[in-house]
DNA sequence: ACCTGAACACCGTTCAAGT
DNA sequence: ACCTGAACACCGTTCAAGT
């Protein structure tokens, strides 16, 4: 078996070493491979070739290398072109975020389950506070808004990927999902919910993308309200 | 030991029956005394008084016990009153649904697993929908100022209970949480991070309360804007 | 109709022991 | 310095068997 037989890293890398970042890596590659739920230490350790026990050399505990994972999948986020006012970069920002955690399997809850500033993470705040700022808001108002963009981006995109169940109250049809929800909206007893079954098809609008971008919009005209008149 | 003899429920309730609501209702004190983490099936077993393979005759999976559990957290939602215009009432929704998530052990997480409208919920959407109607917005964006409304509380209430943990990164240093944080922030080299040093403070600012109302004037300027300007 | 015992295939984590 | 084997105390779920 391979086996590194000196000291000094970087003279003879056959075996590459296990860094942080290759476990890092490794875990990424797992939750793609099987998601957050079938994330166990055990397969992550068979991802770099060594038993579970090992990983507690590198980490503390799972939570940690779930740490590690949270900033791996920020790193493949690019922060938008710095062209166009500030709303069109703000926007920019929150669909790319989007698109990053849409990208990598179950991304939502991951990054949700822990506020890990890593180095990349660090990055982009610096990135957004900077636009922010150049765009007129306020200290105060400039970190509320990027604060305001991560919650809610994550929070949208938890809400899109989580699966619908189709409870005992809404029976169990199947069928293409969306038609399904709003057959069952339209299905409920009309003297208790008149709105719900009015409006089933707009309920269950399966456009994510324009519910997303509904939401975008109404933050920034909500943040264009902070700036003075000229400068919105 | 106490035993149902009878098959007619009702007559002789000294055993009171293993409901799906009895059910709920033990998976919820778990919670709360447990989190979620520690929410097993044989734990709400032991809590009901039965042992962990018996929970499978009246649920399908863990999975729909906590799809139960969702719709007891949300039973507890009172929709605030019917006082004052739109704004107000949008807004009481929103600091409403955040204590609520805020009041039960992570609430949130439980919440965001999964969309599982309960009749709990849907009495709730249904009085949402109503008022967003009344306040004469269209019933596309009744809908979906309803869809964003959940997902920003959620997103918001589950980072705010997010733990930060102190990577490498940041160093390790204890004492209260903001302050570290900020002196973190603080610490960072000041080329690279020029913004994150200098907005510490502000990033940090512990006042969640503060944050949260920042986010729903926010979303409120911005659904304003859709009205008709006499109706703002 | 409802509950149990026992089993299966997993978990995260610890720790003495190896090299 | 880094890895392993073995163990501990758990998991969710199934299923034949009980009453």
């Amino acid at each position: 078996m391979p086996q590194n037989h000196t000291d000094t890293p970087g003279t003879d890398d056959a075996t590459p070493a296990l860094t942080r970042e290759a476990l890092a890596q490794a875990a990424l590659r797992v939750l793609e491979r099987d998601g957050l739920a079938g994330l166990s230490m055990r397969k992550v350790a068979a991802e770099v070739g060594v038993k579970a026990a090992s990983l507690y050399w590198h980490v503390r505990n799972k939570q940690e290398l779930l740490d590690l994972l949270t900033d791996a999948v920020m790193g493949s986020a690019e922060p938008p072109p710095r062209e166009g006012d500030w709303r069109e970069q703000f926007h920019a920002y929150c669909w790319r975020y989007r698109r990053l955690l849409l990208g990598t399997r179950d991304a939502a809850k991951v990054v949700a389950g822990r506020l890990a500033p890593g180095p990349n993470l660090l990055g982009l705040m610096e990135d957004q506070l900077d636009r922010l700022r150049a765009a007129g808001f306020t200290d105060a108002d400039a970190a509320m808004a990027s604060y305001l963009l991560g919650a809610f981006v994550q929070g949208f995109v938890l809400q899109e990927q989580s699966p619908i169940s189709a409870s005992e109250v809404l029976g169990t049809s199947r069928r293409d999902i969306a038609d399904a929800a709003g057959d069952l909206f339209r299905a409920l007893p009309a003297e208790t919910f008149p709105n719900l079954v009015d409006l089933a098809g707009d309920l269950t609008e399966p456009n994510m993308d324009a519910r997303f971008e509904f939401g975008v919009q109404r933050i920034l005209d909500g943040l264009a309200a902070l700036l003075p008149p000229e400068r919105r």
